[in-house]
DNA sequence: GTAATTGCAAAGTATTTGCCCGTTT
DNA sequence: AAACGGGCAAATACTTTGCAATTAC
């Protein structure tokens, strides 16, 4: 565990935004001014393998990373872009993912499911966020 | 509709599988070999404007699409790529959409759950797809 | 001391855009 | 001739990789 990427891992616990790799450059060039892309990118990788983080697809033209890792739901909008976690008891229940393997015979990792939208705050502006 | 854009909608709709831009512009070569890769991409943009094609972001590197427009969840392997349709009425039921505009301010157009495993092929085989 | 990890620069992909030409109305 | 769409090539992301120097254990 370098600093390096200690610092990736924190900072991505301590948002609930859903960065980019690019953000998270952003976010930790101001502790470690000699951090470059690449390092952010092998770092996101190898906390990937370790199961410590997740990418989400939300549509975005960049992959953005997440540290809370089990099944969780996102709503994003499709006006600015913000991808926010959402807490859904009503779906994709405990047992979802037993009778999807039964069904298709796939040995399941996790799933998740994304609302695609517009946000209440473009419903009203406009705005890029 | 010109020809591209036609042939580009109809190899959609001809195929179970999820086509990226590059499968689609390796299929379309064979009835018009002069198409290239951008009108590929800019048709997509516009049978997307249009809702007759949907992105499906699966994990993988590059986009994929899809001529079935309606929410409908995915399931892909995480070894051999592979996507296929998922027929599912365990989730996400016609309520949800509403549940989740209430409880989030959302105007949503849609969503879209995807199982991410290990498909039965990989299960057994190593191989790339 | 050895193996892992970094920074830097360069290379890869995926996707988009500018420009000009041909077709359709 | 105006509008639309296409082909080609160049431009933009975004992400990955090779290499030599540095750091972690």
């Amino acid at each position: 565990m370098s600093r390096q990427r200690t610092a990736v891992l924190q900072t991505l616990r301590q948002t609930t935004k859903h960065p980019t790799a690019a953000d998270l450059f952003d976010a930790i060039r101001e502790q470690i001014p000699s951090i470059t892309l690449a390092t952010i990118y092998r770092n996101l990788a190898v906390l990937k393998e370790l199961g410590l983080v997740i990418e989400v697809d939300a549509g975005g033209t960049s992959t953005r990373y997440d540290a809370t890792t089990q099944s969780h739901s996102h709503i994003t909008c499709i006006k600015c872009g913000l991808v926010e976690d959402l807490d859904l008891d009503l779906d994709t229940g405990n047992g979802v993912d037993v009778s999807v393997e039964e069904a298709t015979g796939y040995k399941l990792v996790e799933h998740t499911t994304t609302f695609h939208g517009i946000c209440p705050r473009c419903q009203s502006e406009s705005n890029t966020n």
